[in-house]
DNA sequence: AGCACGCCGACT
DNA sequence: GTCGGCGTGCTC
């Protein structure tokens, strides 16, 4: 229907271009059967073989008329959607993605579907039962089989595969099937299901007064089920959908009762399809007024966005951002545009959301990984129907089937988080939904307390307008900021374990008068190192080049690369010597250590092994948030955007750790990351503190975060940035090489580098090991592009890079070697 | 990414 | 002699 005026002829054989859910460089050109013609629109999932045995939902790309020259084309199967779930624009994104990350479209699109809209293929193979066949000449594996599926109904070929137990199954069924001993079917499931509910309604023929009369007679030595006919009878006057459930309450009657009737069909059931989101019409009620300064920022926004279509708004922590960004939203939705709220994907707290709910009730939809398959999929289907008109969400919510986006509001854009580390497409979200903000036309704004080198530096060049919010809203106050000297405090005998004595009695000073405590400590576990005292050995992981860490939870060593774990040694297996050390303190330490000093004190953890559970983050926050615990210890997780308001003292047990970090970006971090676990005090009363502790007093950072100096940092910050050849002045390519052996990958780097100096010269960095060296016992050497953007083009050198790559490859040395790409690394 | 085809070592 | 190891190359 969509197609047919561009293809008015509906004899004419169509060709289309598809995208498949693989890391493969092409896309695959296949041919529709004209039966299927007028259901092929660009967007749309077709179902296609793909090799000899694989079946894929693939996304259709183009459309095309011409037969392709060099090959047969094979035919699509099939046709899943009546309407594109992917659109033009979405399209557009994927195409811009795949080369600005130099990676493959079918990656993208593994990225940008939820997995219920990608589909799971199994062949199943059955009996013909056809009794003119002559078994005797088939072989002993052939009779197996045929055996197998004279027990069970139905096999599939995996099953196959462990009946003969060997993996090359498909001739032996092909040579079946051209014999007629069995049929394949392929059978393509859709694994999204909408959620239904069952409701019950009565058979039509007892529905006029006549006729439940005679029911209920008919009912007269079924007591309990006349009840339950009664109970409906009642029910059916105040509402319409009734549920077996209220039946059975109403009555008094047992679910086996309600069978009996519905066997009876007396009732029927009939089921319905439901929101996965329910209990959305959340009273709204929105009083909040605007401070001065949030008044001032909201028409300096207005102006901005006047003049330009990227925004950053610098607001300090607790200056009341949000509910500015709530107004820009109401404000894009009374235009008729839709807009996307993206967060972090840890800063997507309940909290949040539920706030927002309050604001746009039925409109608003919450999109990101811990939502299931279905829930996901649901999403989707409503910003594709525009039911969904905001959305908040973590940074896969960038490929949403937007069609009118008018605002994209990125929270806390300094978050490394945006950007997808492993599998590919390593894509930052912030950075793409500048792109998809371009593409739409429409508005984006950058808010952060502790904008990025990046964004500032770009507000700062006028390319994006620059809005400051300094003031904190209400009667927040800036938090005082005190370092104490670890060496000196120790001298002093003021240091109890990881503790000085000064934070330990501003603990106790804050839980007397009730109010809460945040300890920040960015290591989990209880011990990062077990070292011999007499030989020095250090537990590693057998895996991975790093040092195990101790879990008391577990009482075992883990890996926190590969996950491997191990009993922890009491005697050295270097020297058999039993004098082990525990060195350094992760927050499981931290707990237990402050426990005995502060018995009394209802002590929480918030890291990774504490918010295992599906709810657990949210659990140990709510908790926290309801007074249940006095003191939160919590790795960086405690640092997005949490919002308590009876914590007023923040102790951060060891600064060093995180500032002593070889990466160009290590200071900025740790200044964003300790103004924030700073700006997670006083968020509304006056009064609070923030204790650093560190054996660096006299850092840069540390002076910078005490001062609140966010323009100090970024000053110093950009000379190192120009000096030393980074960004934003250049532009980074890390080119990862992994092998299992050492040798080779570092002669396969080598090769690479010499490979990419004869166009790049001094722009190629390395190869050099990361600072993990090996990683599930693959060895890792990093080359790194600088694109200095002046003599040469970023495309040019992608070019060149990809070129490279495939002459790289073609060369039998660096056979088994993976390389991986990532554009603008963090 | 799978997966089959293909060419070398240890076994019923 | 075969089974099976994983190196290699293709999938419209």
């Amino acid at each position: 229907m969509a197609n047919e005026e561009l293809f008015d002829d509906h004899h004419s054989t169509l060709f289309i271009e598809v995208i498949l859910p693989l890391a493969i460089a092409k896309t695959y050109t296949y041919r529709v059967p004209q039966d299927l013609n007028s259901r092929i629109q660009v967007g749309v999932r077709v179902i296609v073989q793909f090799g000899r045995n694989k079946i894929y939902s693939a996304i259709v790309r183009s459309i095309q008329k011409e037969a392709p020259q060099k090959y047969e084309a094979k035919y699509i199967l099939d046709v899943v959607d009546d309407q594109p779930i992917v659109l033009p624009k979405q399209l557009e994104l994927w195409d811009w993605m795949a080369s600005y990350y130099m990676c493959y479209l079918g990656e993208i699109m593994q990225a940008a579907l939820p997995a219920a809209l990608k589909m799971a293929s199994e062949t199943k193979i059955v009996a013909s039962n056809n009794p003119e066949l002559d078994r005797s000449t088939l072989s002993d594996k052939a009779f197996l089989v045929l055996d197998a599926l004279d027990i069970a109904p139905e096999l599939k070929v995996s099953d196959v595969m462990k009946i003969l137990g060997q993996k090359s199954v498909f001739p032996l069924l092909k040579s079946l099937f051209d014999k007629g001993f069995i049929l394949i079917s392929e059978e393509i499931k859709q694994r999204y299901k909408a959620k239904t509910k069952a409701y019950l309604t009565l058979n039509p023929e007892f529905s006029d007064a006549e006729g439940f009369k005679e029911l209920l007679d008919s009912l007269n030595k079924a007591e309990k089920q006349q009840d339950a006919v009664l109970a409906f009878f009642q029910l059916q006057k105040v509402k319409k959908d009734i549920s077996r459930k209220e039946v059975m309450e109403l009555a008094g009657v047992a679910a086996g009762t309600l069978k009996a009737l519905i066997d009876k069909e007396i009732f029927v059931v009939n089921e319905k399809v439901v929101s996965r989101f329910a209990g959305y019409d959340v009273d709204i009620q929105k009083e909040y007024s605007f401070s001065p300064a949030q008044q001032t920022a909201l028409e300096e926004v207005h102006r901005g966005f006047a003049e330009k279509d990227v925004l950053l708004l610098h607001g300090v922590t607790a200056s009341g951002k949000t509910q500015i960004y709530i107004r820009l939203i109401e404000e894009m939705l009374a235009s008729g545009k839709s807009a996307l709220f993206l967060l972090p994907e840890i800063a997507l707290t309940t909290q949040i959301t539920e706030r927002l709910k309050l604001y746009f009730g039925n409109k608003l939809g919450v999109y990101h990984s811990k939502f299931n398959d279905n829930e996901r999929a649901e999403v989707w289907h409503k910003v594709m129907s525009k039911e969904f008109q905001v959305v908040v969400g973590a940074r896969s919510s960038i490929f949403l089937p937007f069609q009118d986006l008018g605002l994209i509001i990125v929270d806390e854009e300094h978050e490394t988080s945006y950007k997808q580390q492993d599998p590919a497409p390593r894509y930052h979200a912030r950075d793409t939904a500048i792109y998809l903000a371009s593409k739409f036309g429409s508005k984006i704004l950058l808010g952060s307390a502790t904008p990025s080198i990046e964004s500032y530096y770009n507000a700062k060049a006028e390319k994006y307008a620059l809005v400051e919010l300094k003031e904190r809203y209400g009667d927040a106050e800036v938090p005082s900021i005190q370092i104490l000297n670890m060496t000196e405090e120790g001298r002093k005998d003021d240091m109890f374990t990881y503790f000085t004595g000064t934070l330990l009695r501003s603990m106790e000073e804050s839980i007397a008068k009730k109010e809460q405590i945040i300890l920040f400590q960015n290591r989990r576990g209880h011990t990062p190192f077990l070292q011999c005292k007499t030989c020095g050995w250090v537990a590693k992981c057998v895996n991975c080049d790093v040092s195990l860490t101790y879990h008391k939870a577990t009482h075992h060593l883990h890996c926190h690369y590969c996950g491997h774990t191990e009993p922890p040694v009491s005697v050295c297996p270097a020297c058999g010597m039993p004098h082990i050390d525990s060195k350094g303190f992760g927050t499981e330490r931290v707990e237990e250590e402050l426990q005995l000093l502060l018995p009394k004190a209802r002590i929480a953890r918030l890291d990774l092994d504490s918010t295992k559970g599906k709810y657990g983050f949210d659990k140990i926050l709510t908790a926290f948030d309801e007074q249940e615990y006095d003191i939160l210890i919590g790795t960086q997780m405690i640092a997005k955007g949490l919002d308590f308001g009876r914590v007023n003292l923040i102790g951060i047990l060891n600064a060093d750790s995180m500032i002593n970090y070889p990466d160009f970006r290590a200071y900025e971090r740790a200044f964003t990351l300790f103004s924030q676990v700073a700006g997670r005090a006083g968020r509304r009363q006056s009064e609070s503190k923030v204790i650093i502790q560190t054996y660096t007093p006299n850092h840069r950072v540390l002076q910078q975060v005490v001062n609140h100096d966010y323009e100090g940092m970024f000053n110093q910050e950009i000379i190192e940035r120009k000096n030393y050849h980074y960004p934003p002045f250049y532009k980074l390519i890390q080119i990862s090489l992994k092998h299992s052996s050492q040798q080779t990958a570092q002669d396969a780097a080598q090769r690479l580098a010499q490979l990419l100096r004869t166009q790049l010269a001094h722009r190629v960095i390395g190869p050099e090991p990361p600072l993990i060296s090996r990683v599930r016992n693959q060895y890792i050497q990093n080359i790194t592009l600088k694109i200095d953007r002046v003599g040469i083009s970023v495309s040019k050198v992608k070019e060149f890079l990809t070129k490279s790559i495939v002459l790289f490859q073609v060369d039998k040395n660096n056979n088994g070697v993976r390389v991986l790409l990532d554009v603008d690394p963090y």
